[in-house]
DNA sequence: CTAAGTATA
């Protein structure tokens, strides 16, 4: 099998890749979902027609359809509506039934599974419901950290995980008349939970003769019997939107080598197509795309290629803020742009201006294994629906072209759906989450039930962390009702309250802060060096998380306008770190109305790692034989990552905080050991 | 031949 690195070595050679043939008809045989529409306001040319908001939102294809969907509404409890992209369901629906006053003296919440777009929508509803107030009055939004609302708000806007943590706090959920789960498809593991939280609240109320609640779930065109079925066969809706048609091609043979077919088809497309016309090419992770797009731009430079000029954007998650934002200025003239990213580039964050896209059809997900306890992060190929997310960012402005590097025969045989987050993810949250609503997981309504192995594996670790007395549990401890309130992983929660025992309360909630959003050290592959040449100075001995610790402690001594650039200096990821110190004031409040000292180790700091160990204990692993560990718990060899401070040398006992299975085939030595510290264990 | 998809509380 040949390396991605040797393909680079290649390419700089300048061979050029052998051309890709695809089919020659277009995708209008396949099912129809994508429809055109004559809408004047997208039009791209220049001369754009201004329209007052009013008139904007009297354009929508929704608009027509108010008062039949404000019937359909009033009429069922329950309702199914499924809107397309630019439908104008998100941000016209609630507004409808407000102006109906449908929600009588409740208030109508609508969940989004991520907070930009809670926060977002709100801003421009609250605008466009024209009473002058501004967000936070009539419309208002509850985020993490964020709550913009007030006692007469009557929309709110909510990501989906702070709906459960409210349910947590009233299952009936009584504060609303009206809630509206939206983006439903994308079956994020809060969603899901959601669904029977809401449903059954829907159903206590009624009997208890309590105000009625009434359930909007809000979805793209996919597979709707399956959602009407869960609610009681409840009547659906379909909504139009408004996009355009794309066409589709795949290639005539399978392409084992998707990235090398991907640089070849751009280029095939770069020689015909307009330069204002630009592409995005779905790949699957940070190193493959940074590889991807060294060799467009070496390719691009080279004379016999021709075309105009290329401005090459990588895209995903883990970029700095700053070299994300260059997906979104338009390219200079005659150049083209080519967004190279992953999976973000489907749902969370949306490019104009694309009117190709190149789909390798490989995604990069996680799986958990409960007999192991193991996640995998493995590189697969995407399901149907999401290929058709994917060939529908082509045509949200104009006609649009969607080049597979599959053939249709592969098409087929990919799975219909996307496997739903609750069925590969680890449940321990969920169940304890449930418990503190007094619902055993295994009991619980789920749309898709969890494997049993998986909530099994859960109550086993709840057991141990003392969260619960035995895995039939129905109820928790007062350690486990304590553990909930911490928005963690219930590890990380048992960690936090075994702290002051070992008087290192200060300490580990920067650790646990630090762990529970994404690295603050910027891993850029083109920048290793330094980055790892900069880490130096808060090296610690004992492992990744004491360097965390130095890191943090040093960035929180510097004044505001020092952090940027200290960040900068440092390799140091500005979002990252600041998120950090937010969700450890988050953490500390939690642990003040606990009554729990804080107190400091100061540089005792053998009292972190041994706190550590309290939650855990199970990713503890000895070496073994060079280089390979083999954990402690479930006998599983691993090794310790590169992105590791540990990584090269050989400490007898490690502890970890996650193992994660990075490579394509299943070889034992692949999985990786992520968050190493050093564990001494005493006779 | 050393390298983590995306969210969220």
């Amino acid at each position: 099998m040949e390396s991605k690195y040797g393909l680079i070595a290649k390419f700089q050679t300048k061979r050029k890749p052998s051309p890709v043939i695809f089919n020659n008809k277009n995708g209008a045989s396949e099912p129809k979902r994508i429809s055109l529409s004559n809408d004047q306001t997208f039009d791209k040319n220049k001369n754009k027609i201004k329209l007052s908001m009013q008139e904007q939102r009297q354009r929508l294809p929704i608009y027509e359809k108010r008062n039949k969907l404000l019937e359909l509404i009033r009429r069922h409890s329950t309702l199914i509506i499924l809107g397309e992209t630019g439908s104008g369901k998100t941000t016209q629906i609630p507004q409808y039934i407000n102006s109906a006053r449908l929600q009588n003296n409740g208030k109508i919440a609508i969940t989004q599974p991520r907070r930009v777009a809670a926060i977002s929508v709100a801003i421009r509803v609250a605008q466009e419901i024209g009473d002058g107030l501004g967000v936070g009055e009539t419309v208002g939004y509850t985020v993490r950290f964020e709550d913009v609302t007030s006692p007469r708000t009557k929309i709110k806007y909510l990501t989906d995980g702070m709906l459960l943590r409210e349910a947590m706090v009233d299952n009936l959920l009584m504060e609303y008349t009206v809630i509206i789960l939206d983006e439903a498809h994308e079956r994020t593991i809060h969603t899901d939970v959601l669904f029977g939280i809401v449903k059954q609240a829907q159903k206590t109320r009624e009997e208890k003769k309590l105000r009625p609640l009434k359930i909007l779930v809000m979805s793209a065109t996919m597979d709707v019997d399956h959602f009407s079925e869960y609610f009681n066969n409840c009547q659906a809706v379909y909504l139009e939107g408004r996009t355009y048609p794309v066409n589709v091609y795949y290639t005539l043979t399978p392409h084992e080598d998707y990235q090398t077919a991907c640089v070849a088809t751009f280029f095939k497309i770069h020689k015909q197509a307009p330069s204002n016309h630009d592409v995005l090419i779905f790949l699957t992770g940070q190193e493959e795309i940074e590889a991807v797009a060294q060799q467009i731009r070496v390719l691009a430079r080279d004379p016999d290629v021709g075309g105009p000029a290329v401005k090459v954007c990588p895209l995903y998650a883990s970029q700095p803020t700053t070299q994300q934002m260059a997906v979104f200025q338009p390219a200079p003239e005659n150049t083209r742009k080519v967004i190279i990213g992953t999976n973000v580039a489907e749902t969370s964050i949306t490019i104009s201006g694309v009117r190709y896209v190149i789909d390798s059809g490989m995604v990069k997900a996680r799986t958990y294994h409960p007999a192991t306890g193991l996640d995998m992060l493995k590189v697969q190929r995407i399901s149907q629906e999401q290929s058709w997310q994917r060939t529908g960012r082509a045509g949200r402005e104009a006609e649009g072209f969607c080049y597979r590097i599959y053939t249709r025969s592969q098409y087929e045989s990919l799975q219909k759906s996307t496997i739903p987050e609750i069925q590969r993810a680890n449940l321990s949250t969920v169940a304890i989450q449930l418990l503190a609503l007094g619902i055993h997981a295994v009991y619980f309504d789920f749309m898709d039930k969890p494997l049993k192995d998986s909530i099994t594996a859960a109550f086993e670790q709840l057991k141990l962390l003392g969260a619960v007395d035995g895995v039939e549990s129905k109820c928790l401890t007062s350690l486990g009702k304590k553990m909930v309130q911490f928005p963690l992983d219930p590890r990380f929660s048992k960690i936090i309250l075994s702290a002051s025992e070992y008087g290192c309360v200060e300490e580990i909630l920067s650790i646990v802060a630090l762990l529970s959003g994404e690295s603050i050290f910027v891993n850029a592959p083109s920048k290793r060096e330094q980055a790892f040449t900069a880490r130096q100075k808060f090296l610690s001995p004992y492992g990744d998380h004491l360097t965390l610790l130095n890191a943090f402690r040093v960035y929180n001594k510097l004044s505001s306008n020092n952090q940027r650039s200290w960040c900068h200096e440092h390799y140091i990821h500005m979002r990252n770190i600041s998120y950090a110190a937010q969700v450890r004031n988050q953490l500390l409040e939690i642990c003040q109305r606990l009554e729990i000292p804080i107190v400091s180790c100061g540089n005792n700091t053998d009292q972190v790692r041994k706190c550590l160990v309290t939650g855990l204990f199970t990713n503890v692993a000895e070496l073994h034989k060079e280089k390979q560990y083999i954990t402690v718990d479930k006998r599983q060899v691993v090794s310790i990552h590169p992105s590791s401070i540990l990584h090269g040398q050989q400490p007898h006992f490690v502890l970890f905080t996650e193992v994660v299975q990075t490579a394509k085939f299943w070889h034992s030595k692949d999985f990786q050991i992520y968050g190493c510290s050093t564990l001494k264990i005493k006779q």
